[in-house]
DNA sequence: CAACGCCTGTATAACGTTATAGAGGCGCGG
DNA sequence: CCGCGCCTCTATAACGTTATACAGGCGTTG
């Protein structure tokens, strides 16, 4: 192995538990001894061996972050931000991506990794409130998006029911009556396309529009081929909508392509919008509408209510905060008026 | 802390050694002991401490992924590649985002996290040759991309300026002679921009075009934002090419918005084409023509060299490998010929 | 029946670190 | 000049694991 403490020590001539003392600062230590034992750290290369500091500690460092899609911008975006407030308070974040695999969760949640890391943000897909419940390892727990409620740990997400109705509300607002939503999920897998569903069908309501089941589309999974898929599968029906929620910008992002290739002009005959705000967004064509949630909130309370949770610091009852969200306009709804619309007006 | 071996040995009567074997495996253990041994085991949910074991053997199982950016969708459709590669392999990837900065990379490369894995898949921005050679730790690293070379360790990459050349090749196959190039580094920073652009340079000259400083954009970066950025400058600058090459897709994305923004046609006015062949450029308006790394062979031929290296069965002298890469044609080049072309053909 | 080997299990010494208890030197007040 | 406290520093016991050396039992072989 490398250099470790009684290397430095035999070579400044001092004790281990003084070279500890220089690394860690934790016991004053005379000025001339420090310097000696500074200058064999640095002669020698000395870097601490974190497995037994830890071993011996009890914490490492690290913090985890468990996302279900590395290739969702969405959750890079986030990794990014919660990566520099990790940082910042002193902590490493390593990413895990559990594909959405529900025993990529469940390892995660309970398996021999927990041991290495101090705690763990995680946005749970496949798991549900039990399994959050029978979790046995005693580090911390903070959980982000709406996988799962009513568990003793904080929880950070949007509200998933009124953001879809914001978004519902803006397609209204401008004029269109046949509102398609992409993204249904079929089993009862994720918690937030049923909240999303529900935000939805209440908008509908509140504006006076009926629900119509042929207008909502479920899909397997929420890239953009699923969006582009649900699209295509939605105007071969034979029932054109004038506007299109998708469970999220990826999905929408499929739809796009999919109106596009098929020759519908977006957003004159069809409007799209989708949520999450994910930088592609502002870069197609046209640009897309979306519900930006904060990312920057969530993605910082949680490192700091998990660090704070770490530290023992904060000790209060476990905490569920939303976070706010905006509606961002663009071009994919920027016209008034349908088509249709067009000669009443 | 939670449950140890010490436990499991009391509650089923053995010793530590016993649990440890049926545990590992490292040693035969007859088969009654062996089922009260894991009948104690399940009952009190015991885990291995990782760092307890990393201490002891000199391993940890984790592998690290360390990248430039987090949010760059070729590097995260390479990362879920790699991390199901090391997955099979027994090995845990845990991704490290340096973010491009050079001290993040000087700390990956030596700091004191190079304990806590055992071997290190690295794409370097900021730091050289120097750096690399002076990098005291010494478990396995392996290289990819084009940031350093002639080091002794593992290198995987592609033939930037062979890429380059056949991206520039196809733009002169469909007729465009006045070919941009963005994404030019000013600093000395980013060795395959370099690179790219001495295959710009040596495509024109072997199809005769003149080489025309005023067509090539340097950017700070390589975002959506750089390439928008970047043909917006050409654009006011007067010049029109008939077609641009990006630095990555990413750029040629902005290149992109920046030519529908202005009212240019692509492909009909403006061809454009980039490199990485990311997800998003195949649900952009127009779809996005690219040079598509061979990223599954990148990735898994990373992974896999450099559990090579840590498992010892590997002790050849460290390899060069170029993967292979491919042309993708989309909407972007479709267009045989250009609006100036047309009245002649 | 002695000698040998195999099979199963145990005791124990590391791995590199940090926390605790304590040792020695030295100044200072009584 | 003794006793006390402070300031440095040291010795050492953990943390949880795995590898090594060894011990006992039992069957096989010459």
């Amino acid at each position: 192995m490398g250099v470790s403490l009684k290397d430095i020590a035999e070579r400044a001539g001092v004790s281990l538990a003084t070279v500890s003392n220089v690394v860690n600062g934790y016991r004053p230590v005379g000025e001339r001894t420090r310097q000696r034992v500074q200058q064999a750290i640095d002669e020698l290369g000395y870097s601490p061996n974190l497995s037994a500091r830890h071993l011996r500690r009890g914490r490492t460092g690290l913090i985890a972050l468990a996302i279900p899609e590395l290739n969702n911008p969405y959750f890079a975006e986030l990794a990014e931000i919660a990566i520099r407030e990790a940082a910042g308070l002193g902590y490493t974040l390593v990413m895990e991506n559990t594909a959405a695999d529900r025993e990529a969760e469940l390892l995660l949640l309970d398996g021999s990794r927990r041991h290495i890391i101090d705690g763990l943000i995680f946005s749970p897909v496949r798991i549900g409130r039990e399994e959050v419940l029978a979790r046995t390892a005693d580090n911390p727990l903070v959980l982000i998006g709406e996988g799962v409620h009513d568990v003793p740990h904080d929880h950070i997400a949007i509200d998933n029911v009124a953001a879809s109705r914001a978004a519902i509300q803006h397609l209204v607002s401008i004029g269109r009556r046949r509102i398609a939503f992409l993204g249904a999920t079929s089993g009862g897998d994720r918690q937030s396309a049923h909240l999303r569903m529900r935000g939805y069908r209440e908008a509908l309501a509140a504006a006076g529009l009926p629900y119509r089941p042929q207008l909502v589309v479920p899909t397997d999974a929420f890239g953009r081929v699923d969006g582009r898929r649900a699209m295509r599968d939605l105007l071969t029906l034979g029932e054109l909508p004038d506007a299109v929620f998708g469970y999220n910008d990826l999905i929408a992002v499929g739809a796009l392509r999919a109106l596009t290739e098929a020759g519908h002009r977006v957003p004159e005959t069809v409007a799209v919008i989708g949520i999450d705000d994910i930088e592609e967004g502002r870069f197609s064509s046209p640009t897309l509408t979306t519900i930006a949630p904060d990312k920057e909130a969530i993605a910082r309370l949680a490192v700091r209510r998990l660090v704070a949770r770490i530290e023992g610091t904060e000790v209060a009852a476990p905490l569920t905060v939303q976070t706010p969200f905006q509606l961002i306009r663009r071009e994919s709804t920027m016209s008034g008026v349908t088509d249709a619309d067009r000669p009443d007006r």
